[in-house]
DNA sequence: ACCTGAACACCGTTCAAGT
DNA sequence: ACCTGAACACCGTTCAAGT
């Protein structure tokens, strides 16, 4: 497999002395910096040091490797929003289930936006590659189709067919990569697809009644 | 910005006799296995010119660069998903939506877990870095604080909360990713999201009324 | 037109030596 | 406990020389 898990990804020194936590947050900060200004694949152990101020061998006295740099990172924005999502949860706690919903749908928006640079950097330290082109002719193409297909559907017609059609493919695509990623087995997979499908007609049922 | 689009991505020369393309077949054939064997980390122009037969410099005749590699195999495959999803729509042209649906999403799935591996190393190859542990950790917590809201609702008792909370939660997220990576207007964005917490909605009332 | 492989610049990582 | 930076192995990329 791909997976490398004997190696450990952690931190391999927790900071004791006051100008270690200075050390670790400047590496953090620099290693931030450089990859919202030139992306992951500018980001060397040389030039982090550098930034930071520090020599390359104490950015190796807290990191086993350049790659455990940007793990921290990540771990660091995902604890965050799971800190953001389990506050609304609390919040919502006795109300409606529309309204969890809706807050549920709003907080993970927000935490995306709210720093887009900051959010993007990090999907692109993850997704290295600079495939946006390629996203984007695939989506192009499959926007085509799909809209064509709606457009010839025998039991409906849409008054906005760009907007549900936009809707179906994001949903669609977004939940089932979502999934896949999940890994789960492969019962539970099958029933979320079948939710899927119902979600899905009763979207298209209410609209129907709606127009 | 982290793009670099005045780097050309695309393959340098484009084969003219037939050992040329021999030798391209070997080099994309050499890529994909190293990449389900090891994963992209292990992924050197040594290794694969080593294994395609050829030389290093031959690799670089016909990609400009390591990356542009990864690339074209990305390309490829997303040109194959494309085609398979254009045939299901024009199969399902006039059916109903219902039957729309069902079929896209099940040619997205399908083409996505026929070869598991060569989707997942392919993905690995896009997401470089090894952080499941991370996905997990957060996947976890949230999934103990929306499930806990859920069955705390004021206007519904669910039968099976396990199953709601985990439609829910892989559409809203999926969805949202998708969303916040295609980039659209704010205004587009805006009506994908309300028609997401539509569509969730009338989800809820079919199983509602359902139980 | 296509292939080779030594050569070069640079990067990740280590470690003996310091405070 | 924490920091330094020269040193080493290896990788991406090039290019003069070949068929």
């Amino acid at each position: 497999m791909a997976t490398s898990s004997h190696i450990s990804l952690k931190p391999r020194r927790t900071p004791r002395q006051a100008r270690a936590t200075v050390t670790m947050d400047a590496i953090f900060e620099a290693t931030i910096q450089l990859l919202v200004a030139d992306g992951i694949h500018r980001l060397t152990t040389t030039r982090v040091a550098e930034r930071a101020g520090v020599s390359v061998g104490t950015m190796y006295q807290y990191f086993p490797h350049k790659e455990s740099l940007v793990y921290a990172l990540n771990e660091r924005y995902l604890a965050a929003l799971a800190d953001r999502i389990e506050v609304t949860c609390r919040n919502q706690n006795g109300a409606t289930v529309s309204a969890m919903t809706e807050s549920l749908i709003r907080t993970y928006w927000e935490a995306k936006t709210e720093r887009i640079e900051v959010t993007k950097a990090l999907y692109r330290s993850v997704a290295e590659l600079d495939n946006q082109p390629l996203i984007d002719t695939f989506a192009n193409r499959v926007n085509s189709a799909t809209k064509a297909m709606l457009e010839s559907a025998s039991d409906m017609k849409f008054h906005d067919v760009s907007s549900v059609n936009q809707t179906l493919i994001t949903v669609i695509f977004g939940t089932v990569r979502n999934l896949f990623e999940q890994d789960l087995t492969p019962a539970r997979s099958g029933n979320v697809l079948r939710q899927l499908l119902i979600m899905c007609n009763a979207y298209l049922e209410t609209i129907r009644t709606a127009e």
